[in-house]
DNA sequence: AGTGAAAGGTTAGACCA
DNA sequence: TGGTCTAACCTTTCACT
């Protein structure tokens, strides 16, 4: 699906803010609300916005610890391992990937006790895995994950 | 500052959908609306709400290429590093980790060749760069970024 | 695909327990 | 803290373009 420069402009707006009220929007686009709301309907709908979510400090809410971990898993078994760590609490993404890893996570614990247990517990045990890599995020410089759209 | 089971709830409600009116999260949590008016001001005061975000799929805004990149820098020149990366578009994450990059990056582009492009003619360009690794994202299985709060 | 208007719902702010 | 009230504002639908 095509999208043109409105489009664009409301997916802009909503990167930036999720709650930016249609009204709101549709006076920075010079557009009627009633536009907006059914752009942002369709936009929905063809799954170009895929949800709203709002950040909240990791640290305020016990998650203190957070790092980047690289897989390997022998081959043929990925796809048993990714549901495996699925399941796991505090995996917040899982990657695959080329390169070095086959599967890189994003992880966050409470503290490193918990990120240990984690690690040894919970993810060296898949069926598959044969080593991996912990990078401890030490901090975030950038977290943007906002598109230049 | 102390969070406590209404904060939670609130959170947890807006983290799945931020544009959650505040009625129906007064109805959920079985409180009045004025009361999560309060609450959630105040979480956004306090920096606990860092914001609300729109997840925009990727492709359809023309970024069809991601990857995981791991980079050395030489000692000292962190800082300088990470100015030079903030300014670079495409890099959407910036962590500092231990291990054996420096620095792990986030990186969307339009392709594969925007992806050299970067990666040639503004990453390794930076000074104090020794040595990097780019992860090509095939898929990504998770990226869920809720926290189990 | 876009609009204006109107009904109904939501929010912000002042004030009370 | 939490609640009530209210005016201002926002969302949604619909007939019309």
């Amino acid at each position: 699906m095509q999208l043109d420069e409105t489009d664009r402009s409301i997916l802009r707006i909503l990167q930036s803010d999720a709650r930016t009220p249609f009204s709101e929007i549709a006076r920075e686009i010079e557009m009627s609300s009633a536009t907006v709301h059914d752009r942002v309907g369709r936009l929905e709908d063809e799954g170009i916005i895929e949800g709203y979510h709002t950040s909240v400090d990791a640290r305020a809410v016990g998650f203190g610890t957070s790092a980047v971990v690289g897989l390997r898993i022998e081959q043929g078994q990925e796809d048993d391992a990714v549901e495996r760590l699925r399941e796991i609490d505090g995996v917040q993404e899982i990657h695959l990937t080329t390169g070095e890893w086959d599967v890189v996570l994003r992880v966050y614990a409470e503290d490193t006790d918990h990120l240990r247990e984690l690690m040894f517990d919970n993810i060296a045990r898949i069926d598959g895995f044969s080593r991996s890599q912990t990078m401890v995020i030490l901090g975030s410089e950038l977290e943007d994950r906002s598109l230049p759209i």
